[in-house]
DNA sequence: AAGAATTTTAAGCAAAATTTAAGCTTCCCC
DNA sequence: GGGGAAGCTTAAATTTTGCTTAAAATTCTT
């Protein structure tokens, strides 16, 4: 899952992203609007947390321009007031929520997971076949038998489980899980395939990630055609 | 043990804060009703601190939303009045117990006790394997040996039990047992961390708080998978 | 106010995770 | 069947993270 956060403050910024990829997000930040607005409108991001007070162009005008874009990605406005009407003004410009600073990272967290859930409905279960994962607690069950994994293996794992029965791309592998934008030539993605496999054959769940030559990789929801 | 004040004027918010955190409780204030109710349905308290007239949404609406969302944590009022119609009024409405302004910070501090009592006979008590704590008297035993902690020691254990066979992470610790919101940066708690372990192991209880690289840590039920 | 206990900071070290790079295998198309 | 591209595997290099320790700063006691 690949954030945006677009907030000026380097330290507050700095602060959010730690804690995000702890929770194993994959986290941009920008430091004014403009760039945000850019980074916003280049990349797929599951959800944008933007500041109100930004510099450059406000988060408002941000927002507004992603709509506009027609991009439905939503959107968490950070604010130091919340006064009924700024409340009403964000939400009208097409934020989907609020939070108001200073506040409880993990409230920003349930925040987050409420907009996340309600973009797949369908797709909330996180979970194929044997398998089942939980992106809370962290940790992977192959029927009754947890599986340890590193960060790394943790993030690739859940970006197939959730685009199930989809192919992921490399490109789209490797920007929301490692979230580089640029093309470069690495192997890193074919090395933690091998990771995963060699951690989840022995465990039960046998070839569960298939190769898709040229193109990606898929975990498919055994019983479907 | 974690609670929750909503309490619109900062003298009084603020001196209970201080008197109950040198009373080992971990306080969290809000100064409205509605940031007061998101906090309360968002985290787990063991008790609220409810004034009764707040702005943006007064206590007894609080008290029933909180209800109404299936919330049994227990709730405490204050109130300037303490007719019979208001208190009964406000025991309707879902409260537990109410205290009259002005009170005696010890005669709050007794109810509070109370109200936890309460929670405890119902709830099981706070221990992990051979591990037993007791909140209330800040004792820690292992198998019939007790182990003397620090302050800072016992809340990190605490909350490590409280949330044991669920990862906790660095940016949750960090928050809830030092209560820093904006620090990205110290390895306070490796350093808790070892002081933990070096005081546990020898009292027998092995290996208990486990890491998980990257995230936080974890302490398990032994016995359950 | 001095001494003791506790908490925090900082640095070096060790271990784990991640990335890179190279050789090997498999698959596909001619 | 051969050549080449794509993927797989392995090992080594690099980076990150956590552990430990000691010392500094703070808080508590007497």
């Amino acid at each position: 899952m690949r954030l945006l956060i677009i907030e000026d403050e380097p330290g507050i910024a700095g602060f959010l992203k730690d804690g995000l990829e702890e929770e194993y997000f994959a986290v941009d930040i920008a430091y004014d609007g403009k760039s945000g607005l850019d980074l916003a409108l280049i990349n797929e991001y599951d959800l944008l947390i933007i500041d109100w007070m930004i510099p450059a162009l406000s988060g408002i005008e941000v927002c507004r321009q992603v709509r506009k874009a027609g991009n439905p990605v939503p959107i968490l406005f950070l604010t130091a007031k919340d006064t009924l009407e700024d409340v009403l003004f964000g939400l009208e410009a097409g934020a989907n929520d609020y939070i108001k600073k200073p506040f409880e990272f993990e409230e920003l967290l349930a925040r987050i997971r409420v907009q996340l859930r309600n973009k797949n409905q369908n797709n909330d279960s996180l979970s194929a076949g044997i398998l089942n994962i939980n992106p809370v607690t962290h940790q992977v069950f192959c029927g009754s038998n947890e599986l340890i994994l590193t960060p790394k293996e943790f993030s690739l794992l859940e970006y197939l489980i959730r685009n199930k029965d989809r192919v992921c791309t490399r490109s789209r592998i490797i920007e929301h899980v490692w979230d580089i934008h640029f093309d470069s030539d690495t192997s890193v993605i074919d090395v933690y395939i091998t990771f995963l496999r060699r951690k989840l054959e022995p465990a039960g769940a046998g070839n569960i990630i298939q190769t898709i030559r040229g193109v990606g990789y898929i975990i498919r929801e055994p019983g479907l055609s």
